[in-house]
DNA sequence: TATGAATGAGTATTCATTCAT
DNA sequence: AATGAATGAATACTCATTCAT
């Protein structure tokens, strides 16, 4: 309510450089998607509002105009980066094993704890069917770090190493995601659950399904008692 | 807006029966639950409005407040029909089987089964935190039905036949309830996806998982090769 | 909320009296008289609604459109029936003296007690400028008891008497009307004051006033040293 | 309806002064002021709508929020906006005079004077209840020029120099607040009254109650047969 | 670049009233 | 005589957005 709203003019306006110029702008601009994100966080996604956002950066709500075309715009920036950091840490999660198994397993971990840290985020870029947004993602695709195509390679490998029953890519990357976004889901609309218990089951479903998911021969297998954790 | 507001009044009131009048309130009341259903759906909570549901089924909102004492009346009703009829057809389920594994795996097939043909209402009943209905649900409960209920039951006689592997209750039930509600939940926010691969990934996933859950030494294993479908 | 809404329909409707009809007539529009008075007093003038005037009696909201046109007109039928209280009760008063000055003091007397008495009617009938009643009011006024005339004609006596300094007669009315209406206005809208000093302002103003009032000359002046009270 | 809404943005914004701004933004609040003053006394508390009060002036409701944060908050404004004038005008009137009888009469007829002035604010100040509003004022007391605070002085100096009767000052004080009270307020009721009439039973009203409750041995009373105007 | 003023559409809910029965 | 269903207008308030500066 209180808060004190600075004049934000650059006193020294005239012989700034461009690049300085530049450089604020996307300064603030990555302000105004900090402070959206808070928001959602905090009030999530009926509750994130221009006026909202603009008043924890200091800036009048018409500012944020000027940096984003609308709400939508501002929305789809927000899962972008969601999208973006997701695919970064599933990345990261599967390059630090070379075991196929583990892999996997290490993906389905980063995507839970992802999941967990970022409530309403997640529940927005998976719980919801975001019609509005879907046109602006097939444009935008980063296939790079797109989350699916991270576990989808992952699975790849696995397959041809001989190292879960046969199947195809496609139902194998599935499964595993809905194993994954079954957990995270669940525990979000049930937030009074204790955290142990969450613990327990999470525990519970990724060993018991990549042991399920396991070639019958694979002698790997008894060596990696605990696929969890 | 473009919905065509027709006069409700009955045509032919003259020999209207007490009957008739009651049967159309009661139609009445329903078509207001599946719209707000849809409503729910399509813009969440607070995108719920009296205006959107009137409309959608061609009355004023005024009229609502004959059938619902306010909005959140209206949703508990709409969640707790989902919640009773959920129960219902899992303890139906469950009655159907008298192995221990075999029951678990009809009422997980009942769940999916559920959430795929009651894709609006699955998307209210889980998919979302409603914390507002939180405390008239604790008054209300129908232990009988209650659908976590009956999955519970059904992990305890599994445990205490021995034909999973040593757990806790609690653990395995909401386990298994992450299994399912991720294919379901996944699928309904992947509409796109062809109905095959929803098949196969849900043979997958549940078969892996019993698998995976069966205790080591249980000869009935070998005998129920597929445990989905 | 829950108030039974009983079926209030005759059973024996069939050879009911034409007097009985009318009696019961007469009776519930008195109830309805009745119960917009007791909502007035809780809730006040705009807290008067025929939903909770119906509710308080037990029939529907529709069923006092058979009584009153409207809700104006059960207002102005509510408001007559205090200006017709009001004129009896001055008129009571003044009978009951033969004295012209006590005559004043006791109709003064019991314009206060009335006031204090219905305080939301008094405010409808005195504290507000009611401009969409006046017209009706004018057509049907009752000039043996309204409380206006009541008032002038004990001034018009007291003039004539002698016992008042030479003046007008609606002057003087209007003045001794303006006094008693100050000390019930002034009660009505500061009720967190103590009923003492309320009891107290109104013992020194009327004492005062009519000593002010008092022929210079008037022997009897003397011999009441406490016109209040 | 009938309102004419013109666009109210500045037609030569060009050369704009800082000051100019701020007068037409202090003349806008003062509209809102005095169109809720307006509404306020012709439909009461609960007729006094945005609504109203915005198309009195040709905004939309919307517009007064950018000037009072609710509606309580302009009611609020409005009273005490009220309440500070009238404080302002009684000292002067306390001022102006130093015999206390003569002050008193002053500060009557400063009262009256604020009242037939501003009809409409005083309807809200003192002739409806505003419990609503009693903890905000409770709190911005500015006892200086608090209206009853200025009479109070002025009836314990007339108490102290024994020019009245003996009494406390509390009942002096409502007493007298009483009949400037009940003159205004019945003349602001009964608008259709020729002034003549207001004025003469003003005249007399003031004259009697001040000679009333003068002490009987003042020998100032004799030289000052009239109190009022 | 940033703002202040303003708007119009939207929210839940209540109310007086009408109409067919 | 009484009701039940329905409406339309009203309420305070919030929000995304626009426009001129």
């Amino acid at each position: 309510m209180s808060t004190i709203a600075v004049k934000h003019r650059a006193a020294d306006a005239g012989n700034v450089s461009h690049e300085r110029r530049a450089r604020e702008k996307e300064a603030l601009r990555e302000a105004i998607l900090r402070a959206a994100g808070e928001v959602f966080l905090e009030r999530g996604y009926d509750g994130l509002s221009m006026r909202q956002v603009a008043e924890r950066i200091g800036y009048t709500a018409t500012t944020i105009y000027l940096y984003f075309r609308n709400k939508d715009d501002l929305l789809f920036e927000l899962l972008n980066g969601g999208y973006a950091e997701l695919g970064r840490r599933l990345a990261a999660a599967a390059e630090a094993k070379r075991d196929p198994l583990q892999r996997l397993a290490a993906i389905g971990r980063a995507y839970i704890a992802f999941g967990l840290e970022h409530p309403s985020l997640y529940q927005v870029m998976f719980m919801r069917r975001a019609d509005f947004l879907a046109a602006r993602f097939k444009e935008s695709q980063n296939d790079q770090v797109n989350p699916f195509n991270v576990l989808a390679r992952a699975v790849a490998d696995a397959l041809q190493a001989g190292v879960l029953k046969p199947g195809d890519v496609m139902s194998y990357a599935m499964a595993m995601w809905a194993v994954v976004h079954g957990l995270v889901s669940l525990a979000l609309i049930t937030p009074e659950v204790e955290a142990g218990l969450i613990e327990r089951m999470t525990q519970l479903t990724v060993s018991a399904t990549l042991s399920g998911f396991q070639a019958a021969g694979d002698a790997t297998a008894r060596k990696r008692p605990r696929h969890g954790g």
